[in-house]
DNA sequence: CACATCACCCAAACCGCTTTGGATCGTCTC
DNA sequence: GAGACGATCCAAAGCGGTTTGGGTGATGTG
């Protein structure tokens, strides 16, 4: 099907050696020679194998990435499109290919020691840490460079990460909503066994804590991000005896529930309840444009693809630089969901 | 670093070939020296190396997904994530690699050859068919097997793909609406060059046609499938002189905007305007309980995935076993956002 | 007891590429 | 004009598996 080195060497009357090397540049190739075996490679579309590229250099030009799925709650998180999407790109103009195994996630440590062990993977990336993440210690005992996207706090060992502010971001987002003069937020975050969700709820309590105001069990939840839940909490928040007038949402999704729960209970979002939710750009959720529809903390998921990818390259490339880290801080963007406290 | 079939050998005092022979299941092996290796390739997690096998065998078992992300409008459309989780599982468990390629869309047809001539996958998924989508002859003269997650109507030479029924789906959503009385019926469709959408406005235009309702332009939409253009396409078409009184819409997120444009407006979505939406089934944008929020088309966009890759993997196992196709009939759920017309 | 038959194991070739360690030949240096 | 040298090219040995084509010794057959 496919031509190979040692049939376009034929063609050429020339030794495998010497197109191996026209084509990868070498030096001790006459530039006619040179010019002579790329114009027939590309005549003859020719392409290594790249299996047998990899297996003769050592190296698989491969990234994996391990996407658990949980048997009982079927969710596939939606930031995981855009983030890989963001890793993909970078991988393809590197010349790395991307390899996903979606997984039952009891299989995962066992799922990462095999691609380990088949060499299918330079490197991984590891997706939705927890609080405690046991992978951190696995792979780095498995010796190969990985990269998290996010922190876990409760692991001492060092490792390379790319994770947003979230922490900082959520108290922003409450010192902004306190400033507004709002006093009963509620906070409505995701799973908070997740790394994320417990730094935005600590961002969320250093806000209240700088502000004086006692955090009230009542007002916080976590769950997993959908529509339906911020519907609910919204709703049963508002039954509140002492409602609040200020929410702070997880994601875009959570917060379309929100505004659908103030718009059956006929308050308008902005005026009577004022609402910052973290929106991570995805391109098909937007909130844009004037005047944005949600005051949002704001980050690319897609960009910290890109960037991770990048950083994790760095690292298969030379594996001694370090643990690599990269915080990005989430913008905070005024949009018409926040308004001052009523009175 | 991981161990290699030669070493397994060594230590056992075995030949490479016994050792591969008596874990590959050949019965030219006697049972105890069978038992022998399978113990110690267990203690020494022995895995054969991926690309040592797929060279020796010619078989790379993986399957390449390439998404084409355009440079213009970065959308990436939230199915891709829940089929390829679908598709992944099937993979997994099927001992196939699945390879991710996110390029340009200009580079689309570049990256199907490269990943061929490469021999880097055994079979490739295709996704977003177009009306007359130039894949197909592309990757049936590369002889490659491929799937087609969706058709492309105006392609005649035969492919195996696997589809919903959208014309149907979409005609019978529009006959329950005529039945329920409305004859001012919206699409607020995806972008028509796509082929799903195309056939969903055919079976649309179908419907009407039965009821022998003449289609109104100005009831029509296409657009990437986003909350802000469901709502805007609500907020323009109630303003028309003689506004519609029921919508189609094909996707969640698209039947968000609808509704909260209803909202803004005070009318309530399945009394004064009736709505159905098409429901991929996506994890987190839920559509259940008691009574589901929407009436909706749905279908299982996860199991396509499921059932997409399983065939590909046929194919790939048999190149002969002709164009496989499965069209999946998407199911009419009742909601609350459906009801009669306003007399 | 000679010979065919198994059961079991191994040496070596091969998959398609990279890379090491020469070989060859023209040119330079003194 | 001989030895050194640089410029080019090549044969062959891997990389880590699978597979072909034997070998060897024990068993069965007449």
């Amino acid at each position: 099907m496919s031509v190979t080195l040692k049939q376009l060497a034929a063609s050429l009357g020339l030794s495998p050696t010497t197109v191996s090397r026209a084509l990868n540049g070498f030096p001790e190739v006459n530039d006619s020679t040179r010019k002579r075996v790329q114009d027939a490679a590309e005549r003859a579309n020719y392409r290594p194998n790249t299996r047998a590229k990899s297996l003769a250099t050592g190296r698989s030009m491969a990234i994996g990435h391990v996407i658990p799925v949980s048997t009982s709650h079927e969710i596939v998180n939606p930031v995981f499109a855009d983030f890989i999407a963001g890793a993909g790109e970078t991988y393809s103009r590197a010349g790395y290919e991307m390899l996903l195994r979606v997984v039952p996630d009891a299989d995962e440590a066992q799922t990462y020691r095999d691609l380990i062990a088949r060499g299918a993977v330079d490197g991984v990336m590891v997706h939705g840490p927890r609080l405690k993440d046991a992978r951190v210690d696995l792979l780095a005992e498995l010796g190969i460079p990985f990269m998290i996207h996010g922190r876990t706090s409760q692991v001492e060992r060092p490792y390379s990460w790319l994770d947003i502010n979230n922490q900082r971001s959520f108290r922003r987002a409450t010192q902004f909503q306190v400033d507004f003069g709002h006093r009963r937020i509620a906070l409505v975050n995701g799973l908070e066994v997740l790394d994320f969700a417990a730094r935005r709820r600590r961002g969320y309590l250093d806000g209240l804590e700088a502000a004086g105001i006692t955090p009230d069990p009542a007002l916080m939840r976590q769950a997993e991000m959908t529509e339906p839940y911020g519907y609910r909490a919204l709703m049963d928040m508002m039954r509140l005896s002492d409602p609040p007038t200020a929410f702070l949402s997880s994601s875009m999704i959570v917060a379309y529930g929100l505004r659908r729960g103030l718009s059956d209970l006929g308050l308008k979002l902005g005026r009577d309840v004022s609402v910052i939710t973290h929106d991570d750009d995805l391109s098909y959720l937007p909130n844009d444009g004037d005047v944005p529809m949600f005051t949002a903390t704001k980050s690319s998921v897609r960009e910290a693809g890109r960037r991770a990818a990048r950083m994790l390259l760095r690292l298969v490339e030379d594996p001694q630089c370090g643990p690599l880290t990269d915080l990005m801080e989430a913008a905070l963007m005024v949009g018409a969901s926040t308004g001052p406290a009523p009175r």
